[in-house]
DNA sequence: TGTACATCAGTGAACGCGCGTTCACTGATGTAC
DNA sequence: TGTACATCAGTGAACGCGCGTTCACTGATGTAC
């Protein structure tokens, strides 16, 4: 069952997408090679055509994941919104991949957490890219604006209260928009 | 090999503390029934005389970690000053029960989200209590400057580059001491 | 363009290992008298 | 207080399951002529 060059590069690219959404969603231990595989259309002993291992796919797909969101247009204020919403909060899968697999990627090799590096100054910079005000101070606030997006979202996440969790979206993002919102740039 | 009533109470106690340093350190998935109870000095099958399940011992860790947590005396400046630190960045088994287990948390039980849900909720007043002015001003800054601490934790432990891991931890304290400096009661 | 053959992407059974959990057993503790 | 027996905390071998990984095979693709 040979398959054309452009179909195993699609195919290639279906893995990474399930099993960056499955990450997300479920965590990297959680999931099985086979469900990824499963998942993107194809069976689990093709896997390793593909990839040197599971440790080399979770890799593969941080560089993957942060690769695709660096292309999305940026307004903060709209981003920020979208961010701390009960929509998100419930939509891991979909979601933020760092709320989704930061704190894991903790465990993971040295590639994955120079992936995850690279995906968070890239996000800080365009947080900072949002915000009015000397270069330092911009930095600063971009830096705790995401540390506080982050953080609320993955303790509202994992706790059992929902009232405690709305109200952590809530208060987080009216407090962004009074400390940002007076320097945010074009809108 | 029967042992006192005593001594069984304490070896629970044990468990609990080995638990609650190896999930820290590696997670709930990577650490081992048997690690943890030859942590505790003891052999894995007298597991299940303490615990229903592994399941359950999360939950339970979780109980136990913030209740061992809410009893120390607290200023404001000076556990944040600690808490955004290389050294508790670089010592997740002996830090912060939150930073350390929360992500995961989310994959666990209803009971062991409970008993996170107490926590953070104990955490958020305690914050509060350390800061001067109104009542609903005071609870959102504390929740910020508690998602902001969490965040830049788990992010600093997360990535490769150590530069960057420094530099989250110096500006989330900064400018934590200048939004909530003026703020701080008691010293 | 057409043909013959080599290549190799994907399949699915199988392997080996580690982990959570069980269980028969041991021997010190606790209790009844 | 002392004795006899029942209890039961802890031990360690064993079980069963699931997962990452391997491998012989298949049949469509790619290439050489």
């Amino acid at each position: 069952m040979r398959v054309t060059r452009g179909q195993m590069a699609q195919n290639r690219i279906r893995i990474l997408d399930a099993a960056s959404e499955l990450f997300r969603e479920k965590g990297f231990d959680a999931i099985t090679v086979a469900e990824i595989m499963n998942a993107a259309g194809l069976t689990h002993g093709g896997f390793y055509g593909h990839f040197n291992s599971k440790e080399d796919l979770v890799a593969k797909t941080l560089d993957h994941v942060f690769k695709v969101d660096s292309n999305a247009s940026f307004n903060l204020s709209d981003y920020v919104e979208r961010y701390l919403s009960p929509l998100h909060r419930d939509n891991p899968g979909k979601g933020c991949p760092t709320a989704g697999m930061v704190a894991e990627t903790r465990h993971q090799s040295e590639a994955a957490r120079h992936a995850m590096s690279d995906g968070t100054r890239a996000q800080i910079d365009r947080i900072a890219s949002g915000i009015n005000g000397e270069p330092a101070e911009r930095r600063r606030l971009a830096i705790v604006t995401w540390a506080a997006m982050v953080g609320t979202m993955i303790i509202a996440r994992a706790i059992e209260e929902q009232a405690l969790s709305d109200e952590l979206l809530t208060e987080t993002r009216t407090w962004i928009d009074e400390a940002v919102g007076g320097g945010v740039q074009g809108n």
